[in-house]
DNA sequence: GTCGACTCGGGTAATTCGGGTC
DNA sequence: AATGTCCGAATTACCCGAGTCG
């Protein structure tokens, strides 16, 4: 997979279509091509990826573009969908969870809704699992990294956000060592355009309003998966709420440990049981400031 | 300044082409080059720029062939490159970061070197300008997110292990969140061929055990960047000392926080103060098994 | 000066181009 | 209207012995 331009040859077997087709289709500029000096195309292969969410095609051979083979899930339920992600990260079959993440994203399902519906629910069957002692912990850990891997990849296909698009950062404080949710959230975020950025986990409250003045981001989350003692989280809210006003930012809360008692104690702008609640938000906040630049190549 | 030179194989992977497209291109006169006095092409970096502006090509790597990588390793020292790969990691710089540490990778520099000389100083650096207030929690953190995308990004160009390749696994144990020097030794274990998975951070010294009895592997390691109790962390790596021996696995320790007179305390197969001492210890238990699969498209 | 890794050149095989047609 | 196939010409990729680099 190393390379991130392929050649129409490749394009057309991954598609499962002609040549002939894939020439056509970029000279329509429905693929996204570069030439060779000598007029030969050269296709990226985020601008393939695009190109079969947008037109609903199938991937036939979905290796050719560096991605885990594809299983066609077409009429399975969620719930299912969820239990064969579930037993995947359990088993550490990378193979398997890539599969049928990539296979719903190139099928065009919302990132937002992929994360909402699929790997968070299998993250809390596995912490079931895990309290029933079924699952050590080590293979949570091991599913963490994984699906973290997994993450990152399918973050190098979302569009590079415009550098004028609206800023968003946003962690976790400290003792909250749950990273996949914040990450969840800047790729959900950046799917729509935003300029999102994960800082990670276990920031100080006071580190996060020096962020706020020096980056100066329009929205600060705040993913709260655990904490140590609730007065300091209270605390803690309410001084960034305070630094959030100041530097004209709104705050963005949520987490599965942030029950509805304890918000009624915290200061924030807005609160998302989900992800989806979370990007309705900023859409909210911010005019659409739809696509993101078409600029191809990771970085 | 003998300024920033390439070879045409370094022009040719970033452009993504093979060499021979790049030695005609020059020959054609559409890339510049200039000859050492055995004739040998050099191609200065800003003729690779300028002809992939006028070509409309696209770089592979984008900041892969973003060049400030390219252009720094040409004549710079170690230290000037520590110090703009701090810099780039302080300013959230993942193109400048990116370009450095791919561009090295590239150029032939072995992962292992790279981390161990290049990534792992740059973090120390951050480590002291953060103990001297010169650098933001927020900051370091940020840091670390963005290496860890770029060290992942890193893993997709290694080989994937043969499936009977040797095993090894390893982590930090509970009270040390650092991930960065876990996954950091799965890359140089995996660029000489193991089957090496870092299991992340936080472990139970129970959980290492159960895994040690269930997955066996040959090499279990243990990154020890802090801890709560030095009580503990002896207590940990006997207990883990002992599973290992029973499962028939080493135990390979190593850290910034393994100071000499910690490790008379502790029990243990090998230490290792870097990634290379590390590798030639695996190396040494295990013969070569060099290869590792091609592993490209499928079917 | 030795040595491994890299690059040179040139020839050959494999792809891709564009256009026309089915 | 859209896709797949066929074609000669042009471009790119692969190979390999000799020489160069560091």
């Amino acid at each position: 997979m190393h390379g991130s331009v392929i050649t129409t040859r490749q394009a057309a077997q991954a598609l499962g279509v002609s040549e002939a087709s894939v020439k056509r289709w970029c000279d329509q500029g429905l693929l996204a091509a570069v030439r060779t000096p000598g007029g030969h195309r050269r296709l990226p292969v985020t601008g393939v990826v695009r190109f079969v969410r947008e037109q609903r095609l199938e991937l036939v051979r979905p290796g050719l573009l560096g991605l885990p083979g594809l299983t066609a899930r077409a009429g399975q339920g969620p719930e299912r969908l969820r239990s064969v992600m579930q037993a995947a990260l359990a088993g550490a079959d990378e193979n398997e969870a890539g599969g049928l993440l990539f296979g719903l994203y190139l099928a065009g399902t919302p990132a937002a809704e992929i994360l909402d519906d699929l790997i968070a629910p299998a993250f809390r069957a596995l912490g079931d699992q895990w309290a029933h002692g079924e699952l050590a912990v080590y293979e949570e850990r091991r599913a963490v990294e994984m699906c973290t891997r997994l993450l990152h990849q399918l973050r190098m296909f979302l569009p590079s956000p415009a550098p004028d698009a609206p800023q968003a950062i946003g962690g976790t404080l400290a003792g909250d060592p749950y990273s996949l949710p914040t990450m969840m959230l800047e790729l959900a975020l950046r799917e729509v355009g935003w300029r999102a950025e994960s800082y990670g986990c276990g920031h100080p409250a006071a580190t996060l309003a020096d962020a706020l003045r020096n980056v100066r981001p329009r929205v600060l989350w705040l993913s709260v998966s655990s904490f140590e003692s609730e007065q300091q989280l209270v605390a803690d809210c309410a001084s960034l709420y305070a630094a959030a006003q100041e530097s004209g930012a709104a705050l963005l809360v949520g987490g599965r440990m942030l029950t509805a008692e304890l918000r009624e104690r915290i200061d924030y702008s807005a609160h998302g049981d989900n992800l989806r609640h979370a990007v309705t938000f900023a859409q909210a906040l911010q005019p659409p400031c739809r696509p993101a630049a078409a600029a191809e190549g990771d970085q």
